[in-house]
DNA sequence: GCAGTTTTGTGCGAATAGTCAACAAAGTAT
DNA sequence: ATACTTTGTTGACTATTCGCACAAAACTGC
């Protein structure tokens, strides 16, 4: 064993990657497709699942296997250990209610954006999004506000994590295109996307930083691309979400 | 090894139940503090934090762990493969809207409900609600509905697993008025809790079922209680939320 | 019905993790 | 300053788990 590794629980490791193996389009597994799904050995996916259901967090009909509401336990573990959520709701509530449109807050894991809070005021996306919710960070307007954060060398790493498809015709996938916009996200202090991740929204964002002025999240205000023009969407939305901002900041450790 | 625990994998078990210590009370825990919140061994600990940290689910700053958004993937992993709230959520915002209150989706983990969806219209609690948030099963609407749907056996081992404290002074904790309650709400099709979760909260729910008659969540609709009397709620929400637990009974598998 | 294919379950040696105890380091109280 | 507590780390020994290979069972297509 390595020296490194020496503390590493291969077990835990392999169990936890069984768990995300489970998803939308594969709701239901037997041990043949999580084995393969994670690289495991049969036999070895198999005793991960039985623990699992063992444990409460799967339920087995004797051929296939499913994820128990037990598991959101671990999520929300993690959801309720972070002062962001609790914090922000109330002025997210506030901003959603004055501009009339829908607004939430997220931060950065890998090259997606997870969204922690939320207030919706219209539906405007065709997917639900809800606290725990996943976009990729290239093509939102709150993920390139917190890659501007970055330093150039992690931006690109984080891109090459992923791929980066075209979501719509307008969606800006050149790594280069990508980097060049986020300098100026940088230097502007907010991120407005047009329709590239979805047609008809459009989106704004502005990072939100702590007390010592690091970047911890991002907020943004979605809106019809029926209801405001990209440019208007400064004057009309921008005012009040530098006011949160900077109301947070103070509240921020 | 005992026969039946025989394909249990120890570490799993451990690294799981590590992830489950940390609560909004402890955002940060030390390696002993965790060790002493689960009973393992501070080595034990110490290795499964450790693997947490490598595989990204955790950060080490040398003294403190905290976990990280990586580990919300597993909870949404659980979320994501759940066809009900997709198929609910429209529903509940067509429900919401026209009633003009807040309204959910629940289903029971233990002796808790788990918000699977949620419709918000204004603010009536205090603590926020959203997908993946735990309410106790006992006082709340949902939670009735969905005691009230299991074998009597069944629901005396829930209420055992946690205890019943009075959140209001409105709040029944008799487990025996309790088991009462449920025969009735068995009876008439759904439950009614006038602020037992909190002063100025009432809530109606009604379960929901698949196409087999199985009973698979619950349906509330919240209200301030100055708003609406008790046995109003009734007479003004019941109708529609029947309609909806109808057309979802058509759409579940 | 039967052979081929896929999937699941089970020993066994090799490798790994868990326990316990000792030790070192840091903080606390006396 | 010294003794005492608490905490993190390491090493040795034991028990358990991993992954391979094989056996059994289920599912295919003829």
């Amino acid at each position: 064993m390595s020296l490194q590794e020496r503390d590493i629980m291969g077990g835990l490791a392999k169990g936890l990657s069984v768990i995300e193996t489970f998803t939308a389009e594969r709701p239901r597994q037997s041990i043949s497709e999580v084995s393969a799904a994670c690289g495991l050995d049969r036999a070895t996916a198999r005793r991960c699942l039985l623990t699992l259901a063992h444990l409460g967090y799967a339920d087995y009909d004797g051929k296939f296997f499913t994820l128990t509401p037990r598991v959101l336990r671990l999520g929300t573990a993690c959801l309720a250990t972070m002062p962001l959520p609790q914090l922000v709701q109330p002025l997210l509530d506030r901003l959603s209610e004055q501009l009339g449109e829908s607004s939430s807050v997220s931060i950065l894991d890998g090259a997606d954006i997870v969204y922690v809070a939320r207030a919706a005021q219209r539906k405007v996306m065709s997917i639900g999004l809800m606290p725990g919710s996943r976009l990729p960070a290239y093509c939102t307007s709150m993920g390139r506000v917190l890659l501007a954060g970055l330093p150039e060398a992690a931006v690109g790493e984080r891109l090459s994590l992923a791929p980066l498809p075209a979501r719509t015709s307008r969606t800006l996938t050149d790594p280069k295109a990508l980097i060049a916009e986020f300098a100026r996200v940088r230097l502007q202090g907010y991120a407005i996307v047009d329709q590239e991740v979805e047609l008809g929204l459009r989106s704004i964002a502005v990072p939100l930083y702590n007390s010592r002025g690091q970047t911890v999240a991002a907020m943004n205000v979605g809106v019809a691309a029926s209801r405001t023009e990209a440019d208007e969407m400064i004057r009309l939305y921008l005012p009040a979400m530098i006011g949160v901002q900077a109301e947070l900041r103070k509240l921020m450790r």
